[in-house]
DNA sequence: TCTGTTTTTCCATTATTTGAGAAAAAATCC
DNA sequence: GGATTTTTTCTCAAATAATGGAAAAACAGA
């Protein structure tokens, strides 16, 4: 955990050289002080989300274009044991990360089961236009993309790109798949 | 700014909730103690990058994935004054930020000029895959991409995915073109 | 409704981060 | 090389975040 406090210092600071900013021009640009600016490129101090806030939107970034590079690199091998699940009681969903995302991994894997006379919606994607694989194991299950409805069994696999709302249903038999996120 | 913690603190509590996790729990998983937790979710603190790296790796995600819908929303109008922009001395390089990237939105533009006689070399993207889209405003660019060698002319249009070493090189003309990234 | 339990919030203490200015270091210019 | 300027680091005080334990609130089963 320490270590991120590293690599983020090193990210900060090639940015700024990058751009030929001496500390105090960046400290007038975001409004986060000389000193703290500097114990914070040395790697010294953990910079509050606030700080991060405003270092982003001086380097006119996104936390998110700021962060990426320095993530946690992926570990290879995620065994079944270290695999997180959760599940909602209500319906039946659970959802295991076999492949969970990570720094330099632009894709994801999650092996999702659905009981039986089981309907999940979702209004709309958290981020628009994600690349959607759908890799049917057992069962059975419609998928519903817009007014498009995919009924599936197993060995099917469904691509899309999500937009707009979605819909996941099972009939008579339990539904068990994989979803890759790219 | 402090808008931030607020929409922080709300997408932790969702995504605790989703998984029906007690505080507790949360705090055993990620280390971090079930007061602060208590107060990171009432967004009345603002949580270090380490408690972001923590609680980011309790829920199986990247920092990133996490805060990526906690962005500040972008603003529709960019205007010229807003823009920032930053110059190599060395080489002549000059990038201005014509449309930021924001939180929502998943392209940015930048406008780019180089004087003659200057060759731009980079490794390396950032990050890899990334879509380019390169429109020539004004003069002569060539560009380099792996071993293939483009000619450009204003007007030009140059699609491409980086995954290798890229060179952007002028010659009599400077060059002046719009990049969009993806 | 009353327990007993779980979960959350509050409080006091400790540890970190931040800001402003002084000191040190590095770069620049004669 | 020495003086001046620029840039970075350091110091100390104030603000803020983190922790552990206690009180309050919510919940579940009788």
């Amino acid at each position: 955990m320490a270590k991120l406090n590293e690599r983020l210092a090193d990210r900060l600071k090639q940015l700024r050289l990058e751009r030929g900013l001496p500390l105090q021009e960046l400290a007038d640009l975001s409004g986060v002080s000389r000193s703290t600016l500097s114990r914070i490129e040395n790697g010294d101090v953990s910079p509050t989300a606030d700080t991060l806030s405003a270092l982003s939107a001086a380097y006119h970034m996104t936390i998110s274009q700021l962060l990426a590079p320095v993530e946690v690199p992926f570990q290879p091998l995620v065994r079944h044991g270290e695999q997180s699940e959760w599940q909602d009681p209500e319906n039946g969903f659970a959802r295991r990360v076999v492949s969970p995302p990570s720094g330099g991994l632009s894709a994801e894997v999650i092996r999702c089961t659905l009981e039986p006379y089981q309907i999940i919606a979702y209004a709309g994607p958290s981020r628009p236009g994600h690349e959607h694989h759908l890799v049917m194991l057992e069962g059975a299950l419609t998928v519903t993309l817009g007014d498009e409805m995919h009924p599936l069994q197993a060995g099917d696999c469904l691509r899309y790109q999500l937009y707009g709302p979605s819909r996941f249903q099972t009939g008579v038999d339990p539904a068990t798949y994989l979803m890759v996120l790219v």
